[in-house]
DNA sequence: CCTTGACCTTTCAGTAACTGGAAGGTATAT
DNA sequence: ATATACCTTCCAGTTACTGAAAGGTCAAGG
């Protein structure tokens, strides 16, 4: 099959097969007389799981990680089963931080929104709010 | 002051304010006879409104936009309260995604706890549930 | 035969916001 | 004389693509 029906096979647009391609990700298929590229199922095999763990958000790292391990025979399962924790633990780390920006913004907001806006950098203008204060170090 | 402590004024790594100066977000400084980059106060202020939004996650474009203003002495307020909003509702829509693939990561890794890990690629190895699926597509 | 449109190819450059490192100048203390 | 702690510039690399340019291929229609 061509590179588009291989896109839509795996779900990956034509440019990000390419690009995979290139970097090592995805292995050179077989190309027609015409230069085209020819895929076949199990080059599907393989891309899907690609696109399935870019869609859990693994990094193309932890992907070739594992994809190194099926080539060299070794079942990745516990290796994706580490990924999976670490990267739920990363998340819940990285949604802690950005309920509390949230609730920053919000009230940076709020209080904002009582001042003039017509201030063009006094006590009251919002940018006053948004301001860095100078790290407070030791000594 | 020289950039060391301008750094420690405006809690910005040396190396961010040097690349900040570059792309035109903060004005090249005065320089000493030795070549070395000379701050004073004023300075201060402008960058540490930099930091400040850098921190709330204000992109340089932003913080550009709202410089620019002051500086054709228009308040920027009313555009920092927009942006605050707007940064605040990308950050819950962005919450919502997170806590949906921390769940499906989780989920994932439960159901793949229960698998053998010593499968290269059979149906019950946790590879096989990080596969894509076809996209279903009409027709 | 010619054209149109949908494919396909390659390569280069750009994105966001830095960060690291090389190579070297300067100022102060020992 | 040298060690150190500053400072300078510039180039390259990071992540994961995406857009655009410039052009080749193929099937259908007129």
């Amino acid at each position: 099959m061509q590179i588009k029906e291989f896109s839509q096979q795996t779900n990956l647009p034509a440019k990000t097969i390419r690009y995979y391609e290139k970097i090592g990700l995805l292995p050179p298929p077989r190309r027609r007389e015409n230069g085209y590229r020819d895929y076949d199922a199990s080059d599907v095999e393989r891309a899907r799981l690609v696109a399935g763990a870019r869609r859990l958000d693994f990094s193309l790292d932890d992907i070739q990680e594992i994809l190194d391990l099926r080539e060299r025979q070794i079942a990745p399962c516990r290796v994706v089963l580490d990924l999976l924790e670490e990267k739920a633990n990363e998340i819940s780390q990285r949604i802690v931080e950005l309920q509390r920006m949230e609730t920053e913004l919000r009230n940076l907001r709020r209080l904002g929104e009582t001042f003039p806006t017509d201030d063009i950098d006094g006590k009251n203008c919002v940018c006053h709010l948004v301001r860095e204060q100078a790290r407070p170090h030791a000594a």
